[in-house]
RNA sequence: CGGGGCGUGGCGCAGUUUGGCUAGCGCGCCUGCCUUGGGAGCAGGAGGCCGGAGGUUCAAAUCCUCUCGCCCCGACCA
């Protein structure tokens, strides 16, 4: 490709809507442009990275057994009404309706549409496992889209599901994706670390999320530094704490004049968080709930549905918590409160404490939790945090953040019984297809690339997902002899496969070689009036900034093995 | 949805508080000259219903009302 032709255009100044490194890149160097929030249209060369890396997930898919389909984006509400999921996910499902008014959705993601789809043809368990996959744009009306393609309302993913007879080949199935993945995010140059993770809406037991260690991450984890355990902050359990006697106190009510936060409280009374109880109000179900959490913790909603097994869960609005507890928002305690009183593990077992006395301006201390308060049940109910015992081994734990890549999960047979997805065993006994699913955010790994492989100059792109993996650059295109030479090393380039770009335009050296750091080519040949004399040209490594002078003849097969040492053996 | 902010040529911004002449600046774009090893220089030029709709006024980018969009923080998620 000639450069002048190229439909790239790049960006001196840095958009102002853009806030992280690699969402300026993508519009600085010409990948994408946004078309509203949360949706973009992919230029020739963020759209060329978006297919080396389908082709990398593609391989390693069809290596594991994998078979690429194509399922429909348009789906019908009944599916998602057998289901449960009409309802379930919400407001996050952009729904549409046809000129019949019949209800439709832009998939999501096609647990739904895949199951139903083979329920129809697969009958028996000779035709197992099976392992379908399709990459395509999904959608999901995100609440607020966010850092470019990172958290986009349409975007390219890629789901496999599995089909399997029993639990065993199951865990095979999920072993394959789990170890397929882990290639995948190599070869595109990535850092991925494993987690555990919690399943959420897509449902099921066993979950790993693959992320991209990064501050900019939205999603927290914890991991030992002892035993390499990980996972995500709102999977990982935090442990049931002793009730020990602590020194008796009588309670006391004292005025805390307009004193709501734990900050505010703990200054006031001069205690420490951790022996201030916040207490949250919930409606689970429209039922009324309180929730005890240690001051210095932060509550798991998670955790907490999952052990209330309710379908709808939120926070009480400032009315009814003044209903119920006759104090305005910021006041509300355990004691003589009329409704069911659960409490997090951690703060079920604080002896001294500070709570709220459900009466404006006023708390209450020296409450012994276990003792003064009537709790409906305690439960691990916080979100674990750095310093709290490795689940597995016990040391403390340390934090990080990470963006989300991907994630296996294990499903069971939470959609295959609802659709009656079923097959004969051998036995000829009828029973439910036990599933899996396995996504990967295609669009969101290339972003995920640019914020690991990237500098103040611009993208340095792993070649495996490079636009072109080799540019070059003409100091002067007008010169003869460097236009020549130019001209005869991109055919030359080209005919031995490698996706090369010349870089033709009439411009000014510094702006091309500007453009050249800033896409981020990972070679880019130089060729200058001085080293040209001497049939040379400069070889500069986009990483390093390494630059060789190299024989003009001996430069294609130089760039052939250095790119082929660059790219991860699977 | 709650809180904050912003909509002015392709990009980045000034002008709005205190209404007033042909609405500016930098970058980019076009033409010519010149230049060619890190976003050159000179000259000329194109391009803007000031997000939209109402209103106030002799006069609105500027004031008022409504509306649409975008960005940031939070609650949700791959």
């Amino acid at each position: 490709m000639r450069m002048s032709q190229l439909y790239a255009p790049t960006l001196r100044e840095v958009p102002a809507e853009a806030e992280i490194k690699s969402h300026q890149y993508m519009l600085r160097a010409g990948l994408m442009r946004k078309s509203t929030a949360g949706i973009y249209a992919y230029l020739p060369l963020g759209q060329r990275v978006l297919q080396k890396v389908q082709q990398i997930v593609r391989e390693e898919m069809n290596a594991e057994g994998g078979q690429e389909l194509l399922l429909p984006i348009l789906q019908p509400a009944e599916l998602w009404k057998e289901t449960g999921r009409w309802e379930d996910y919400g407001e996050e499902m952009f729904k549409v309706k046809d000129r019949h008014k019949r209800d439709f959705c832009l998939g999501p993601t096609h647990e739904e549409i895949i199951t139903a789809l083979i329920r129809s043809d697969v009958r028996s368990y000779k035709q197992l496992p099976l392992l379908l996959y399709q990459i395509q744009n999904k959608y999901r009306d995100e609440i607020r889209p966010r850092f470019g393609v990172i958290r986009g309302r349409e975007f390219v993913m890629k789901d496999l599901y599995s089909f399997d007879q029993d639990e065993d080949s199951l865990e095979r199935s999920y072993q394959r994706m789990y170890n397929a993945y882990e290639r995948i995010f190599r070869r595109c140059g990535l850092d991925t670390v494993p987690v555990e993770a919690d399943s959420g809406a897509i449902g099921g037991d066993t979950s790993h999320e693959f992320m991209v260690l990064a501050d900019s991450g939205e999603a927290a984890i914890v991991h030992c530094p002892a035993c390499g355990y990980a996972a995500n902050v709102e999977k990982a359990p935090c442990p049931e704490v002793p009730i020990e006697e602590g020194e008796r106190h009588s309670s006391e009510e004292v005025h805390t004049p307009s004193v709501g936060t734990i900050e505010e409280v703990c200054s006031f009374l001069s205690v420490e968080p951790q022996q201030c109880i916040k207490t949250i109000l919930y409606m689970a179900d429209g039922k009324p709930l309180a929730v005890l959490v240690r001051g210095d913790h932060t509550l798991n909603e998670l955790k907490l549905q999952k052990e209330l097994q309710c379908s709808e869960l939120e926070m009480a609005d400032s009315h009814t918590i003044a209903e119920i507890t006759g104090a305005p928002v910021g006041f509300a305690g355990p004691l003589n409160l009329p409704i069911p009183i659960m409490a997090d593990y951690a703060a079920a077992a604080v002896t001294d404490a500070v709570v709220g006395a459900n009466k404006e301006d006023y708390h209450v201390r020296h409450v012994s939790i276990p003792k003064d308060c009537s709790l409906w049940k305690t439960a691990d109910l916080r979100e674990c945090q750095e310093g709290d015992p490795c689940p597995r081994c016990g040391a403390g734990l340390d934090t990080a953040r990470g963006t989300e890549v991907g994630q296996v999960f294990k499903l069971g047979t939470k959609y295959s019984t609802p659709l009656q997805a079923t097959f004969l065993d051998q036995n000829g006994k009828e029973r439910p297809l036990l599933m899996g699913c396995y996504g990967i955010g295609v669009s969101r790994t290339m972003a995920a690339i640019i914020e690991q492989h990237c500098d103040e100059d611009g993208i340095i792109w792993p070649v495996s997902t490079a636009p072109y993996s080799v540019t070059i650059v003409p100091v002067n295109y007008k010169d003869e002899k460097q236009r020549a030479a130019a001209d005869e090393l991109y055919t030359r380039l080209e005919d031995s496969g490698i996706d090369v770009l010349l870089d033709d335009r009439l411009e000014r050296p510094g702006v091309k070689f500007k453009d050249a750091d800033l896409i981020g080519f990972p070679y880019r040949v130089t060729i200058g009036p001085k080293s040209l004399q001497e049939n040379k040209v400069e070889l500069t490594h986009r990483a390093s900034k390494a630059v060789e002078l190299v024989d003009i003849g001996e430069v294609v097969d130089l760039l052939l093995s250095k790119l082929a040492s660059e790219q991860p053996l699977t």
